[in-house]
RNA sequence: GCGCCUGUAGCUCAGUGGAUAGAGCGUCUGCCUCCGGAGCAGAAGGCCGCAGGUUCGAAUCCUACCAGGCGCACCA
């Protein structure tokens, strides 16, 4: 890369004044040489602070005296760099020979798919977690920053060359009591389904779904039962299923007499069960993947169980000298690395904890191989992350190959109003059915990769459903299709894209299209400083910079010959190309985002009267 | 009380050691015989929460304080 060669130079540079006297350093000094965009174009192509760094080592005052030492040492004898001038406190700034942009249009063109992607492996295997939200709800509006940056994320890794496997942990562990409360809500919805009423926990009785003899008084519905729609909706379907056949086993689980047999009420218990899990993990995944995020593995904790992971992870703890017993509880010495205080295993009444399982499934997950893992969690749960660390590292593993992002809170409004609550309260904005099937699967994703993930946001699912066609990332697309548009006209007009030998390029002397020339070359960079920094909201940042440049060069650069032919046939021809290496890196992109890049888009009706009239 | 995160334009947010702190939305003023106006040009709008410190240089790092969010279970 050019910041690469350009470094390699100046370190010449410093070699070469070091050996002729001017500079003296330290053999022991430690510095590296940083090229940086100066915010001005008049500062240069590139700009270094080597001659501010190396102040302290040289024992020189004035940093200006050292940067100029430094650039009358660079080698002479390469095309690169133009001119270069010592500014402020002793700045080098370099300018370069455009030749420089010119190659690296045809290095896009050369690479097309794959410009901006790693060459080589790393070696490195990650595993990221994300979303694994309970099996007793949708996906929600919340779970979206979550999937969308794990997805991204999986993206931006892959890119940079390491092998990312997606995955989602299922909490179905048979101990959960949520779980078991949950079902138990299932049913009763599924014999209100069959015509019997329920007895709300707030005194109202709501009535059965259709007349039914049978039904005389009303079934008490659970206590911290799920008040959610969506239950319901899984009743109606077991309803289809299986029609009444668990209706007298049902009932008996409710303490009215079905006349059945105590094994066919376990046996309903179990269905239900399955069912209602086996229901909402398909409809997580449904949502999930309509919002493009598809997943390698989704891994149940009840397989943990069942292949005594759990148990054996308890006692390799013990064999390590980290549990005691107390209470009656056996506890992690969790404090020895670094927790605030010492966790239950395995509670009282013996049954595993949710930290006994989560060190099992680590476990699991360094066992597989992954030289790194990366846990994405809500603030909600950053309590929970020093007991994670301290059982992996209670267990012997790496503890710094586990890395633990905590995406802050997304916060929703309705109406103007907090909606507050989530699962427990009945309160679910789904991300499918609220916000995907409205704004669709573009929009919604760069909705939530525009920001960081350490800010906590504001979600308002009315205004960015009423803001739709306000979302840049249609901003972003437009540019893709315009360019497309541009490179179809030519087709059409019988005019080649030429051929990629650079030699052409030179006619892009315009400042619009050196400016975007050097934006498509900083591509691969951001894209690194992206995955490095887990920032994937740098890259939406990014995109809509580059298509406000590509708007700017439309304005200003005709490609296309007018009417009049006042484009010379050599500058269209240039012209394409960099419109075709723009297209390139902007399909890129909006690819490691999972937003598609449309050769057109549907014409939008600005006479149309808005859906919502006050 | 303790811990984590966050305070930047009216609003939503970029910017994590560099030069004059940026963008979108909103407000105001212009631009459609010409590759698609989901566009472009321009204007207004800032003691970067407050106070110290570190250094050539701080929105960025350190300390204290103020404000907001989230945690602090034998729940998951």
């Amino acid at each position: 890369m050019i910041t690469e060669q350009l470094a390699s130079l100046l370190s010449e540079a410093v070699t070469s004044a070091c050996s002729s006297g001017e500079l003296s350093i330290p053999a022991d000094t430690n510095y590296e040489i940083k090229l940086e965009t100066p915010p001005d174009k008049q500062f240069g192509d590139f700009s270094s602070n080597l001659a501010l760094v190396l102040k302290k080592a040289t024992g020189i005052k004035d940093s200006r005296v050292i940067a100029e030492i430094i650039c009358r040492h660079l080698p002479a004898d390469q095309t690169l760099v133009r001119n270069t001038e010592v500014a402020g406190p002793g700045f080098i700034n370099l300018f370069l020979n455009p030749e420089w942009l010119y190659n690296n249009l045809k290095s896009i063109r050369d690479r097309d798919l794959t410009y901006g992607l790693a060459d080589a492996p790393t070696g490195e295997r990650v595993l990221i977690e994300f979303v694994s939200a309970n099996p007793t709800g949708p996906i929600s509006v919340v779970n979206g920053r979550a999937a969308a940056l794990g997805d991204v994320l999986g993206n931006l890794l892959t890119s940079q060359g390491c092998e990312v496997a997606r995955e989602f942990y299922i909490n179905d562990a048979l101990n959960s009591s949520q779980l078991s409360v949950f079902a138990r809500t299932v049913e009763a919805r599924y014999l209100q389904q069959l015509g019997y009423s329920l007895a709300m926990p707030d005194g109202r009785v709501e009535a059965g779904a259709i007349p039914n003899s049978g039904a005389v008084s009303p079934i008490t519905f659970p206590e911290k039962g799920y008040p959610g729609e969506y239950v319901t909706d899984i009743a109606r379907s077991i309803v289809q299923e299986i029609g009444n056949a668990s209706e007298k086993q049902t009932l008996q689980l409710f303490g009215v007499d079905g006349s059945e047999t105590q094994a066919g009420v376990d046996e309903t218990e179990a269905y239900f069960r399955k069912i209602t899990l086996g229901k909402m993990i398909q409809a997580q995944r449904n949502a999930l993947e309509a919002f493009g995020v598809y997943y390698d593995c989704w891994f149940m904790e009840s397989s943990l169980y069942d292949a005594g992971a759990v148990e054996a992870t308890v006692a390799t703890l013990n064999e390590r000298g980290f549990t005691y017993t107390r209470d009656g509880a056996l506890w992690l010495k969790s404090t020895e690395f670094g927790d605030t205080e010492d966790r239950v295993l395995i509670r009282s009444n013996e049954k595993a904890t949710y930290i006994a399982a989560d060190a099992a499934y680590h476990a699991n997950k360094y066992q597989r191989g992954f030289t790194k893992l990366i846990d994405i969690l809500g603030a909600d749960h950053h309590g929970y992350v020093a007991r994670l660390q301290a059982s992996v590292a209670a267990l012997g593993y790496d503890r710094s190959q586990l890395e633990i992002v905590i995406t802050q809170m997304v916060s929703l409004l309705r109406d103007g109003e907090a909606v507050i609550g989530g699962k427990r309260k009945g309160i679910v904005l789904e991300l499918k059915e609220d916000l995907i099937d409205d704004i669709g699967k573009d929009a919604a994703r760069f909705y939530f990769l525009l920001n960081s993930y350490e800010t906590p946001s504001t979600v308002d699912v009315e205004l960015a459903r009423k803001q739709s066609n306000e979302n840049p990332v249609y901003y972003v697309q437009y540019a893709h299709a315009r360019l497309c548009n541009i490179l179809r006209k030519a087709g059409e007009n019988s005019i080649p894209l030429p051929p990629n030998n650079g030699d052409g390029y030179r006619v892009l002397t315009h400042p619009r299209e050196l400016d975007l020339l050097r934006r498509l070359s900083d591509y691969p960079g951001e894209v690194t400083l992206a995955a490095q920094r887990y920032a994937p909201h740098r890259l939406t940042r990014f995109a809509i910079d580059l298509a406000g440049m590509l708007n700017l060069f439309y304005e200003n650069c005709r490609v296309l010959p007018t009417r009049e032919g006042d484009v010379p046939i050599e500058l269209t021809m240039a012209r394409l190309a960099l419109v075709d290496g723009a297209r390139i890196v902007l399909r890129n992109l909006l690819t490691l985002l999972g937003v598609s890049a449309p050769d057109r888009m549907d014409r939008l009706d600005t006479n149309s009267v808005p859906d919502v009239e006050r």
